[in-house]
RNA sequence: GUCCCCGUCGUCUAGCUCGGCCUAGGACAUCGCCCUUUCACGGCGGUAACACGGGUUCAAAUCCCGUCGGGGACGCCA
């Protein structure tokens, strides 16, 4: 026999899909403390998909382990999700037409459901307790056999079944798998995968709890909800034939299926949390922008087709399609992460800078005007990577360097240094204009009378100024600093080195 | 172990559907050079890949088969 459904109620070809007037689509998490950077790329995919098709992005919550709750996590996750600018339609807090949106309180269709599917013989009740489970799976672990119920709880008489229900014995409700059927299906990323139900066991749909499992729950809602396109990781890939085989007890048309590439560890084993950040909130808190993590994580599985690479989130959506997902699972490498970091950082509006200055300078900055900010911003714009390095590498703007780099001090501190600094000094007090331009000629001009090279000149004044070996145009950076300050970091300079060289 | 999925530079990938335009393109990283008062930015250039073996064909990264490798699933988790 063969289940064939690849041409009967489910159209075949992605176009027909795409087609589909109502694209609603959904992100379901569990709720187990913090968004992972994998369910960061399958919410946003399916957002992408949404908006391009002027559809409708669902957030659900599958919270049907009750094992598993954390405190907060749901807030945790919305909170996340709205950092990285994927704002759902219906979900939680956003009631739509086919709530609620939280699994937790929907039990009572679920149950209906199974109710039926006990009624139709696609599913019957199991009293088989997890130890007896447990030790068959250990058993058959042994012989290298790979794990299906045995059925049991099948061919128990109906009347025995009612007595242990009367008597109270817990039980759980599992779906009737068919034997030797293939189940076949499209998946929009891989094409048709087929699978033969000898591989499958009978799933647990109803837990001992009254709780659906992951299978059950997301078959009912996505139908409720009316959920066109599944879009969700690879490791569903597998257990899709028990949705698909569910969807047809009920009589149900499928949705349209597509399974994401997973996201790697640099090993290749999927991404966890041993080797390395996973939450959103980590790359949050390390000062990533959103836009730069949505941009890297966008790019993971899937590419525009052509050289382009920066993307902000109007062009994704402008650009993405389901068709050039990839197959292949790909590493969550940090080295391109942070090279979007910076380009998108670089390429934020000076007040926005401005604003998260004064945000890690003690009182918000207030003893720096805008202006100087801004100035300040200008010259540390093409050498940050992350917003603190407008601190951690612009501190001399700040405040008056208390150490001197070691190494600096060493390669560029000459015995004359003190002396002719102090000659410096002295033409800065009486010059008219303390300006980026005017510095530049009287450095010359001092360079010539001492017969020494500019540099010889420009290395120790940095160094003063600013205690440190590198950093941006020394002119442009003394003109932002004013004379006042120069001169005060260089004669206190003077004092600190003046035995050193 | 069983089933499913996958396999182009170190990494992300283009190319694969409709074989020839591919002595395989781009980006990150790396190395070198240039620009330059420094650190960066920027520019230029280099190293670096079609997993392997068969087959089909005048022609294969592209099609077919096999092998190997990797991953995922195999829970009263999701």
């Amino acid at each position: 026999m063969r289940f064939e459904l690849r041409n009967g109620n489910i159209p075949t070809m992605p176009e027909d899909r795409l087609s589909n007037p109502e694209v609603r689509v959904r992100f379901a998490p569990s709720p187990t403390g913090y968004l992972h950077v994998g369910g960061l790329r399958t919410a946003l995919y399916n957002c992408l998909f949404a908006r391009k098709h002027h559809g409708v992005f669902i957030l659900r919550i599958e919270d049907t382990d009750r094992t598993r709750l954390v405190e907060g996590a749901v807030e945790n996750l919305i909170q996340s999700l709205r950092w990285a600018g994927l704002d759902y339609d219906e979900g939680p807090g956003k009631d739509g037409p086919y709530g609620p949106y939280v699994q937790s309180q929907r039990l009572a269709i679920y149950r209906e459901r199974a109710d039926y599917l006990l009624q139709t013989d696609h599913a019957y009740r199991c009293f088989c307790t997890s130890e007896r489970l447990e030790a068959m799976r250990k058993s058959i672990e042994k012989s290298k056999q790979s794990f299906k119920y045995d059925r049991t709880c099948l061919g128990l008489p109906e009347s025995e079944v009612v007595k242990k229900v009367q008597d109270g014995v817990p039980y759980t409700i599992r779906m009737r798998v068919p034997d030797h059927t293939t189940v076949a299906f499209c998946d929009l990323v891989r094409q048709d995968v087929e699978i033969n139900t000898a591989n499958i066991d009978d799933q647990i749909l109803i837990k001992s709890d009254g709780y659906p499992t992951y299978h059950m729950a997301n078959v009912v809602d996505d139908h409720l909800m009316q959920i066109s396109h599944v879009i969700r990781g690879e490791e569903w890939l597998s257990s899709t034939p028990k949705h698909v085989l569910l969807y047809r007890y009920f009589g149900w048309q499928p949705p349209a299926f597509a399974h994401l590439p997973l996201l790697l560890n640099p090993d290749r084993s999927k991404l966890s949390k041993r080797q390395g950040d996973v939450a959103v909130e980590d790359y949050r808190a390390k000062g990533y922008l959103s836009e730069a993590l949505v941009n890297f994580v966008a790019l993971l599985g899937w590419n525009p087709g052509d050289d382009r690479e920066i993307f902000d989130r109007s062009g994704l959506v402008q650009e993405f399609s389901i068709e050039r997902v990839n197959k292949a699972g790909a590493i969550f490498n940090l080295e391109k992460l942070n090279w979007l970091n910076e380009q998108h950082l670089r390429a934020k509006p000076s007040g926005e800078l401005r604003e998260w200055l004064r945000e890690m300078l003690p009182d918000s900055g207030a003893a720096f005007s805008d202006d100087y900010l801004d100035h300040a911003i200008r010259l540390l714009r093409e050498r940050i990577s992350f917003p603190q390095d407008l601190l951690r590498l612009g501190s001399y703007f700040f405040q008056d360097p208390t150490t001197y780099d070691p190494e600096g001090i060493r390669k560029r501190w000459k015995e004359d240094s003190a002396a002719w600094l102090a000659t410096l000094v002295s033409k800065m007090e009486t010059v008219e204009a303390f300006t980026s331009e005017g510095l530049e000629v009287i450095y010359k001009e001092i360079a010539s009378s001492l017969g020494v090279s500019n540099s010889e000149l420009i290395h120790p004044t940095r160094l003063a100024i600013s205690g440190l070996a590198g950093g941006p145009g020394l002119f442009e950076l003394m003109e932002v600093l004013g004379r006042d300050t120069v001169i005060r970091r260089i004669r206190r300079a003077l004092a600190v080195l003046s035995g050193v060289g």
